[in-house]
DNA sequence: TGGATGACCTTAA
DNA sequence: ATTAAGGCCATCC
């Protein structure tokens, strides 16, 4: 395991009920800002293995990025039941929501 | 225009 | 079969 991975499931673990955080800035805190697809592949493979909060993390945008209608809806339920108003896009008000550690 | 952004796809133990 | 690492470019303001 790479430190950088480890790095970042530490950093979504420690994202706090309610809130939510994007690619880039999970990248950045890593350690590497160029990495938000690296953010990617990990959530997408080892949030089981890890029980990581997955649902939490959206794109730049604020709004959930995931292709699969199933884990779409997954997440946009969690987040709903957290309380975290979602828009018709699956967009999140991203000044409200996101986690500034 | 150009810079940031990305929920993948392949290869390796 | 399972699990982690790596990558490089299309897309969208």
């Amino acid at each position: 395991m790479t430190p950088f991975t480890k790095q970042v499931i530490e950093i979504i673990q420690i994202i706090p009920k309610s809130k939510v955080m994007t690619y880039g800035q999970i990248a950045r805190l890593a350690g590497s800002p160029r990495a938000a697809r690296q953010v990617v592949r990990v959530l997408h493979s080892m949030s089981k293995k890890y029980n990581l909060p997955w649902h939490r993390v959206v794109n730049a945008k604020g709004e959930i990025a995931i292709k699969d209608d199933e884990s779409y809806h997954e997440q946009l339920m969690s987040l709903e039941y957290e309380g975290i108003e979602v828009g018709i896009h699956g967009k999140v008000d991203l000044s409200k929501y996101q986690w500034l550690p």
